[in-house]
DNA sequence: TAAGATGTTGTCTGT
DNA sequence: AACAGACAACATCTT
């Protein structure tokens, strides 16, 4: 062994130099520092069968986010006289692979990289950590994506995650401190033999043809940027103190109403704990602010929550096998399926936010809510998880847990089961936006339809619709389904099925809550381990 | 144990 | 403009 260590940061999320403590580790002590991210073909190579313009696991907008903030990971590093090292994986989802394999070339006596809870991620990390470990590598895996520890939360809570937001809460109160200490300098980046160093790709040289022409996320990937964006959020210190988030306009786009840091905190250029400490600092300078669940704060703690949940429960991406998931007979049919999917249901305020998701990679929480609910339980009756799906190719800020979570809640599947509160695809858009200006940016071909049949253009008579350009059944569609009949049908359903459901909990004896009570109490001698175990069990092959 | 309070973000009508 | 109550009614937690 030589003298001055050698030590690896592998970067996954945590694209950022602050308050990283994987990278904070790697650099004390170390002679050589090897900072790494593996390019994996299959996020990144683009797939002409899939339903939208980006690879097999991400739409074009997520896959442009990711490498602008690569490439300011890069920059960064080398003001700080380091550089980011970028392997490519030979096979698809073989991360892991590459960087074994680097380990074993450069001869690296410390490994370092930021814990991560999902599943994919749990099966990809023990497949290095097994290496190092039989490798004599010394390896350290800190927590630092989220405030909290998901594995403390669930050990405080008795073993099992805790299932509400005020319980959550409870146990969550202070998070610890972030790295405040900037670097002038990091150690030097050892001999790479004989690989070859990769520089940040465009999305052009990646193959997805010119962009550059096309309306695509106005949002910047990288941790400049996000502190940039942060800064820019918390000087306007009244905004901050009496943000609310259910009050916020989805329609608005052009000056979103919210921070539009989610996408920064899903691939670590923000860290949640960094943000958490500066609107701490923003709260002490005023008189009064908003507290969680509503406020700035509350949703970091959301963040979390979804995180901490999600970690504890099997198969939490899908619906069979989820003991917190609510079991309904979603019915299948591809066509509406479809149309949702490519904003064509002939709702307006449906498609204009489902058109913003393929081009912008973001929409405002509510505008989620609003397609997550007609997809699912308000008005088409189709499985969740088929929305899920969606949503975690094409959204920026794309996040496992809380893209779950939310899907989980909008279809009263878990945590919320208030199911005859419906959104209105007419009425929920217009109370923001009753000129119709974010319908009309995003689905053109509607914008000289008169206002008052922006949201129903199909109850305009034929001569506006010409005179407006725009022929209801031809140049926009018909709506697939009759909102009223469609929602008053599936209140029925749901109801049926809830009642199925408790059924089905009694018929097995004991009451419901005392019975999920007692399976989970099985894995609490240790509910870390026995969690791990039990996700590297349901880790995702798709 | 049964009852009451609570739950980030529904819609419609009426004041 | 902002709010209250009806609508029809869920699960979970506390008392």
């Amino acid at each position: 062994m030589e003298a001055p260590t050698a030590a690896m940061v592998w970067f996954r999320k945590g694209l950022r130099v602050h308050d990283n403590p994987a990278l904070d580790a790697a650099r004390r002590g170390a002679g050589r520092l090897y900072p790494v991210f593996v390019l994996d073909p299959r996020y990144l190579r683009p797939d002409p069968a899939a339903a939208s313009p980006g690879s097999a696991r991400a739409g074009v907008a997520r896959v442009r986010f990711l490498l602008e903030s690569l490439g300011d990971l890069d920059a960064r590093l080398h003001r700080l006289g380091s550089r980011l090292l970028l392997l490519r994986a030979r096979d698809d989802d073989d991360a892991a692979g590459a960087v074994c394999a680097a380990l074993k070339d450069w001869n690296i006596g410390r490994l370092s990289f930021e814990s991560d809870t999902e599943p994919y991620a749990l099966a990809r990390d023990k497949k290095v950590t097994d290496f190092a470990m039989s490798s004599g590598i010394e390896v350290f895996t800190p927590v630092s994506h989220t405030l909290f520890d998901p594995a403390d939360i669930i050990n405080k809570n008795g073993g099992r995650p805790p299932l509400t937001y005020q319980s959550f809460i409870a146990i969550a109160v202070e998070p610890p401190e972030p790295i405040l200490e900037e670097y002038s300098e990091l150690p030097p980046v050892g001999d790479t033999g004989e690989y070859e160093l990769l520089p940040v790709p465009t999305v052009e040289e990646l193959g997805y043809g010119d962009i550059s022409q096309e309306e695509i996320s106005p949002f910047q990937g990288g941790e400049t940027e996000a502190l940039r964006r942060m800064k820019e959020s918390l000087q306007d210190k009244e905004w901050v103190a009496k943000f609310e988030k259910p009050k916020g306009d989805p329609s608005a786009f052009l000056k979103p109403a919210t921070t539009v840091l989610s996408p920064y905190l899903k691939f670590g250029c923000l860290s949640s704990r960094y943000f958490y400490h500066c609107i701490q600092d923003v709260y002490r300078s005023v008189r009064n602010y908003t507290k969680p669940p509503v406020s700035l704060t509350g949703q970091l703690l959301w963040r979390d929550f979804f995180y901490t949940v999600s970690f504890g429960t099997p198969n939490f991406d899908q619906m069979k096998g989820n003991k917190i998931c609510k079991q309904i007979p979603w019915s299948e049919n591809e066509e509406l399926f479809v149309a949702w999917r490519d904003g064509r249901t002939g709702y307006p305020w449906i498609d204009a936010i489902m058109i913003q998701l393929r081009k912008w990679g973001w929409m405002h929480h509510l505008a989620r809510h609003s397609v997550a609910c007609f997809l699912t339980r308000g008005d088409l009756f189709i499985h969740w998880e088929k929305g899920r799906d969606v949503f975690e190719r094409l959204l920026i800020d794309s996040d496992w847990a809380i893209n779950n979570g939310n899907w989980l809640w909008l279809s009263c599947s878990s945590f919320f089961y208030q199911y005859h509160r419906i959104y209105s695809p007419i009425t929920f858009g217009k109370k923001y936006d009753p000129n119709g200006n974010y319908i009309r940016h995003f689905i053109p071909v509607l914008k000289d339809m008169p206002r008052e049949y922006i949201y129903e253009p199909w109850t305009a008579p034929l001569s506006i619709q010409k005179k407006a350009k725009c022929i209801i059944g031809k140049d926009y569609p018909k709506p697939v389904v009759d909102h009223d009949t469609a929602t008053k049908e599936c209140r029925k359903r749901m109801g049926e099925a809830y009642a199925s459901n408790r059924l089905d909990s009694y018929s097995s004896k004991g009451k419901p809550s005392n019975l999920s009570r007692r399976k989970w109490s099985h894995g609490d001698q240790d509910a870390s381990n026995s969690s791990i175990a039990r996700q590297l069990k349901t880790s995702r092959s798709d």
